[in-house]
DNA sequence: CGCCAGGCGGCTA
DNA sequence: TAGCCGCATGGC
């Protein structure tokens, strides 16, 4: 556990003496879109998580969790912000590493969120080649679209859609508001998650079609429980989701922690850091999986935020 | 104007 | 299986 205790407050809750806890190196490390800074400040963030908008706030070594219930954290966000987790115990091993060494005390702070993973499918799907404040508009305004919308403080957010929601998107729609050729994929993604969800409930009712029993195997629940590598094949049947975005899924919402995604942040990080050959992605990926094992993925978001926030660059030639 | 961004799907050899 | 290309979009 890594923090002491809770506190119940009038607007939210009070965790005290939480250790590795960073909101900057949490919402920029590269695994959520809907986390923006409040003022510029480092330590302050306002999110749009499960339906509901919460503020985040580190006070020396406190953390405040605005906007929520003491029911709300229990139930929910404690799972959601990692906290019953050993960051210390994860970092002692990375850094035997003398290498990642010094990404890891650059990120002292990151968490691996636990986030939806309809949420975060639609949102990787969105990002492959894409622009980070691109992603973050698109998926913006697909919660606008599609989304319930929060009031909070007086003002008025947007959750991100349920399945079925977005399930009534058309590729059309889904154009107009600029996701451009990934339109198409988040609209049979969509699709097909929520056609899945659904069918698990009309078994009890009847007998399904075989095409029917098909695409059971496209339920996020079902495939969240598989074991990685079973994981990672069911993901890529999906339209738009190849290895980089799969890892992804399983990274950030699935708890797969020995998933290690390979983007071109994380491809400079292993050039930089290890010499590895920079044109193979597979191989920086299985080097990677070999030498952390479970704890891959957690190396991969020292290594990101690291690599994104010193803008580290490699020799032209090895591109 | 060309280039590129948290890749992917499809086609070729 | 590896290697290449096109792809919507918008900022530089």
């Amino acid at each position: 556990m890594d923090y002491k205790e809770m506190e119940i407050l009038e607007d939210g809750i009070a965790l005290k003496e939480v250790k590795h806890f960073h909101p900057q190196q949490i919402f920029e490390c590269g695994q959520c879109f809907r986390w923006t800074s409040q003022n510029m400040e480092k330590d302050h963030y306002l999110g749009i998580v499960e339906g509901k908008v919460l503020e985040v706030k580190l006070v020396e070594n406190d953390v405040y969790l605005l906007g929520i219930t003491k029911e709300d954290f229990q139930s929910f966000f404690r799972d959601y912000f990692d906290l019953s987790r050993d960051y210390g115990k994860i970092k002692g091993a990375l850094r035997k590493d003398p290498l990642l060494k010094k990404a890891v005390s650059f990120g002292f702070g990151i968490r691996i969120l636990r986030q939806d993973p309809f949420e975060t499918l639609i949102s990787f799907i969105l990002s492959s080649n894409n622009l980070i404040p691109k992603i973050r508009e698109g998926i913006r305004r697909i919660s606008e679209k599609y989304g319930q919308s929060i009031q909070y403080k007086g003002e008025t957010y947007e959750a991100f859609p349920t399945p079925e929601a977005l399930s009534r998107a058309t590729e059309e729609e889904l154009r107009e508001l600029g996701l451009g050729y990934r339109a198409a994929y988040i609209e049979k993604t969509a699709k097909l998650v929520y056609k899945a969800s659904h069918l698990k409930k009309e078994i009890e009712k009847r007998a399904l079609t075989p095409e029917e029993r098909e695409i059971l195997s496209y339920d996020l629940t079902y495939i969240s429980a598989l074991p990685e590598e079973e994981c990672l094949k069911a993901l890529e049947r999906f339209p738009g989701v190849g290895i980089k975005v799969a890892d992804c899924v399983m990274l950030f919402s699935m708890g797969k922690t020995g998933a290690f995604p390979v983007d071109v942040w994380v491809k400079k990080a292993m050039v930089y850091f290890y010499g590895t050959e920079p044109k193979s992605l597979p191989k920086m990926r299985s080097f990677a999986k070999e030498k952390f094992g479970s704890l891959a993925g957690f190396s991969q978001q020292y290594l990101f935020y690291y690599a994104r926030e010193k803008k580290i660059r490699i020799p032209e030639e090895k591109k």
